[in-house]
RNA sequence: GGGCGCAUAGCUCAGCGGUAGAGCACUGGUCUUACAAACCAGGGGUCGCAGGUUCGAACCCUGCUGCGCCCA
């Protein structure tokens, strides 16, 4: 059985994932692979995906996101659950508005040139010729999604999910409007939620201004001063005590204004005084509900003061240096630090500073929602992965505020509340007749675009109405996304999925069983990625110069849970490389014959045979168990090393003496075997590769529907892995001193080999380039490993300094041991407390340093003297 | 200002009570018939600092310093 009679398998010799990948995904979507039947009788297992937004394309972020849902999808439908991975997008009111106006702006038209109407109607056409071009990048990727369930937060039942909860949610009195202080952003015109405001520690400047003799106020916004209504003290100060009830007169504008006692007030800060603005600030807006003060608003919807002569028309911007001149001018300006650094508020989509502002807006009272959302995980129904992410997600929904789910924007969906001429206000729920008649008209606002992404994970499902998809995968399984937006959506999806489906009862209310979450990728640096700041990586280059798999693989390696993810391109090339090393070690297998059967009886089996099998096992239930617990980062690290340290440099290359042998046989079954679990289990992370070299393994159709690879414990087998192990060893040390000597990788010399390892001698000696003894062969060096002497014939030509270094090493290492192991030993606490095992194994380690020591120090004694 | 987290090899990170690990980078040697995107061998860390608990601490506790994140 010669293997040159062989055919030489179709793959060349370098890995090109170009050729593969694209026709690879075709073919799987073309034949329904990522399809799911909600009348299976199969268990689910759903995820959806966290929306990408309309207007976006694929970034590192969605790439990491995306391969652990992929691989956490791709393993369940390999272990024969229904697994549907939900697509879609959601409709980014803001960012997708704007992005149109921009568009419009070009051609100099406005929104307001062309109607509420025919502006929706753009916006539709964008997102038919321009939207979602993240959706084709996904494909790259390798995403299996199922694309004929795709949805779009816009879409007609999404949007009847929509005003079916609002309804009720309003008919609940948990919807309300009010008039309160709101984030406004003056560039998006439009109100933001709290947590679309990003923080940032800005340079300002902090005034001092003099209202009186008696009155000082500091402030960051001068120009509020404006539309100061109070000036406020804590009612215990005793400095100021006295003022409580009397008036100041503001400067510049001449109003009297009462000075109120208000606990809020902190009197370490500053004067102690601080000027109360109810209608552009939040504190002050509390103050000034408590002391019913007047709220006077001084700036329009773009941030110009609209009154107060000189000032009128001016931006706040530039009102802030006027008001502090017109002060100064009068001499009232006591103090001016500047720059000050103090906490600005920015939009998160803009980035223009936010302006706190008075404003008639919709809001959920989240109270007993989020209180609901905190008792789901408080009492197990739902789990954070990892789980010292809890208190994070404890300390948000328990101290929530409520939350602004109006936007002054068009693109969205229109809050469904009619005003009537009489004052009638109607919230019209998707069945409902709408209002007809003289006088009658909508809200104009539409809603935070989170509040049809909260629905997503049943809306997507055909949720109101009570679909086969929605009974058979709802709840979700797991929701999988990065922390950073755990208030985001994830709070929200736990409200509105544990309100929508209260009726169901507890456990099935719940949105997902699971919450698994990530950190966010950063540079090789550990720096956070941005446009900005010029670090941030176009996957799609990186998929293109190393493979969608070399990308995944690279990403899945440094997902520990809940942790930030770097990656640099040099990772992205060891991970193509190892891809690469696949390809390789299969291509081998092939040439060699290699194929899928059953396996043979042990007994028929050699030592390496038996080491590899059980090794694979131990490996396929190490996975087993990092999957289940969303270790991508440990599964991904475990299947690199077996497959190249233990498969590649071990298994295979003692394969090649056996395929010379009697045992060829064997070793194709063996080696079919392990190559084919071992790209099944990788294929969830790496599926294109694992997909071309499996189905040239195999030649069955596919892996993405192949049976996951269960661990056999009757497999193990410590005897196998203690004598590879020991030639493993032996091996090492041989090398160690043929590279000490300096003798060339090839290089043959002639050996004697003693005390044991006559089963796998003819794998040592080729493993070490060993021949064997000839006439006239004269041991000229040893190495000795344990109860083997490996006697060597150098020709005369020993380098008798390089094996006193190196024996001389070796000594040093054994003496530190044995002083290490002595140390305790001499302990009588040690003796006394430390557990009989541990005690024991300190024993073990000094016998065995001891007897090294003796035969090292020998060895180096029997050495030539003085040559070199 | 409040809360949380992190400081381990040149870089990025595992390890979280019993002799310090990985990947990449680095050094030396090899085109050894699957792979030079590879193979073989090697060097490299008083585990941020100071105390404490323990027979024993990178690992537990306290304080300090430096970074990061979230919230105000």
């Amino acid at each position: 059985m010669t293997e040159s009679t062989l055919p030489e398998p179709a793959l060349p010799s370098v890995y090109d994932p170009a050729a593969v990948e694209a026709p690879l995904y075709e073919g799987w979507v073309e034949r329904g692979y990522f399809e799911a039947d909600e009348k299976s009788d199969k268990p689910p297992y759903c995820i959806v995906i966290p929306p990408p937004n309309v207007t976006g394309s694929l970034h590192l972020g969605h790439a990491f996101e995306h391969t652990l849902i992929d691989a956490l999808v791709r393993r369940r439908r390999m272990q024969g659950y229904e697994a549907l991975w939900m697509p879609g997008m959601d409709h980014a009111g803001i960012a997708t508005q704007n992005v149109v106006e921009r568009e419009l702006a070009k051609d100099g038209v406005s929104r307001h040139d062309l109607g509420r109407e025919a502006f929706v109607e753009k916006v539709w056409e964008w997102k038919a010729e321009s939207g979602g071009r993240i959706l084709a990048q996904m494909r790259r990727l390798g995403d299996g999604v199922a694309w004929s369930r795709e949805r779009f937060t816009m879409d007609d039942g999404l949007s009847r999910a929509v005003q079916t909860i609002f309804k009720r949610l309003y008919d609940d009195e948990l919807i309300y409007r009010a008039e309160r202080i709101i984030n406004w952003c003056v560039r998006c015109h439009t109100a933001l939620s709290d947590i679309e405001v990003e923080h940032s520690d800005d340079d300002g400047e902090l005034v001092s201004i003099r209202y009186s003799d008696d009155v000082v106020v500091a402030t960051t916004r001068a120009e509020t001063m404006l539309g100061d209504t109070a000036v406020a003290v804590h009612p215990d100060d005793e400095r100021y005590k006295h003022l409580i009830g009397t008036e100041v007169e503001l400067p510049l504008t001449g109003r009297r204004i009462p000075i109120v006692g208000d606990p809020h007030v902190d009197p370490a800060f500053g004067t102690g005084m601080v000027k109360v603005t109810p209608a552009h600030d939040p504190n002050d807006f509390e103050i000034g509900r408590r002391h019913d003060l007047p709220m006077l608003t001084i700036m329009d919807e773009r941030g110009v003061i609209t009154a107060h002569g000189p000032f009128q028309g001016l931006d706040r911007f530039e009102a802030r240096p006027a008001v502090v001149a017109a002060l100064r001018a009068e001499g009232r300006i006591v103090s001016e630090k500047r720059p000050y650094v103090h906490a600005v508020g920015h939009c998160s989509r803009c980035k223009t500073v936010v302006e706190p502002r008075l404003s008639l807006q919709w809001w959920v009272r989240v109270g007993p929602l989020a209180k609901a959302s905190g008792d789901a995980v408080r009492d197990g129904r739902v789990a954070i992965h990892p789980k010292s992410m809890e208190s994070r997600w404890f300390g948000w929904v328990d101290d929530m505020h409520d939350w602004c789910i109006s936007r002054q924007l068009w693109w969205g969906h229109r809050i469904p509340v009619w005003y009537g001429p009489a004052g009638e206000v109607v919230c019209v729920g998707p069945d409902d007749d709408v209002p007809t008649g003289e006088g009658w008209v909508q809200d104009e606002d539409v809603l935070d675009t989170w509040f049809s992404s909260a629905l997503w994970p049943f809306s997507t499902l055909g949720w109101p109405d009570e679909t086969p998809a929605l009974e058979k995968f709802y709840p979700n399984q797991v929701l999988v996304t990065g922390y950073d937006i755990l208030f985001f959506w994830v709070a929200r999806m736990m409200m509105f999925g544990l309100y929508a489906h209260a009726g169901a009862g507890p456990e099935k209310a719940i949105p997902f069983h699971t919450i698994a979450l990530h950190g966010m990728v950063r540079d090789e640096r550990g720096k956070k990625m941005s446009k900005s700041f010029g670090n941030a990586v176009d996957p799609l280059d990186w998929m293109d110069a190393y493979g969608s798999d070399a990308l995944r693989f690279t990403l899945a390696r440094g997902a520990n849970p809940g942790a930030d993810v770097p990656i640099g391109e040099d990772w992205v090339q060891a991970s193509r490389n190892f891809c690469n090393k696949l390809w390789n070690a299969t291509r081998f297998a092939l040439i060699s014959g290699a194929r899928v059967g059953e396996l043979p009886p042990s007994e028929e089996l050699t030592a390496a045979d038996r080491w590899i099998l059980s090794r694979l096992n131990t490996v396929l239930a190490e996975v087993d168990a990092q999957f289940e617990d969303y270790q991508f980062a440990k599964l991904s690290d475990t299947l690199y090393h077996f497959a190249w340290d233990e498969f590649c440099d071990w298994y295979v290359e003692l394969a090649k003496t056996q395929l010379g042998g009697d045992a060829a046989e064997n070793t194709r079954l063996v080696l079919g075997h392990v190559l084919d679990r071992l790209l099944r289990v990788l294929h969830p992370v790496t599926p294109f590769v694992t997909e071309a070299l499996w189905t040239t393994l195999t030649g069955q159709e596919s892996l993405v529907v192949a049976s996951w690879p269960a661990a056999d414990a009757a497999r193990h087998d410590p005897a196998a892995e203690a004598t590879v192990g020991e030639l493993q060893r032996l091996v090492t040390e041989v090398r160690r001193f043929r590279s000490d000597q300096g003798l060339k990788p090839g290089q043959k010399v002639p050996a004697r080999v003693t005390g044991g390892a006559a089963e796998h001698e003819a794998a040592f000696r080729s493993l070490t380039r060993l021949t064997a003894p000839e006439d006239g062969f004269a041991a000229t060096a040893q190495v000795v490993v344990g109860a083997v002497t490996v006697e060597l014939d150098l020709s005369g030509a020993v380098d008798v300094e390089a094996e006193r270094k190196r024996l001389g090493k070796d000594l040093a290492n054994e003496r530190k041991a044995l002083e290490q192991a002595l140390r305790k030993l001499g302990n009588e606490q040690f003796l006394a407390k430390a557990p009989e095992s541990e005690v024991d194994k300190v024993r073990g380690r000094r016998t065995a340093a001891e007897a090294e020591i003796a035969r090292l120090e020998a060895q180096l004694a029997g050495l030539p003297q003085g040559a070199s």
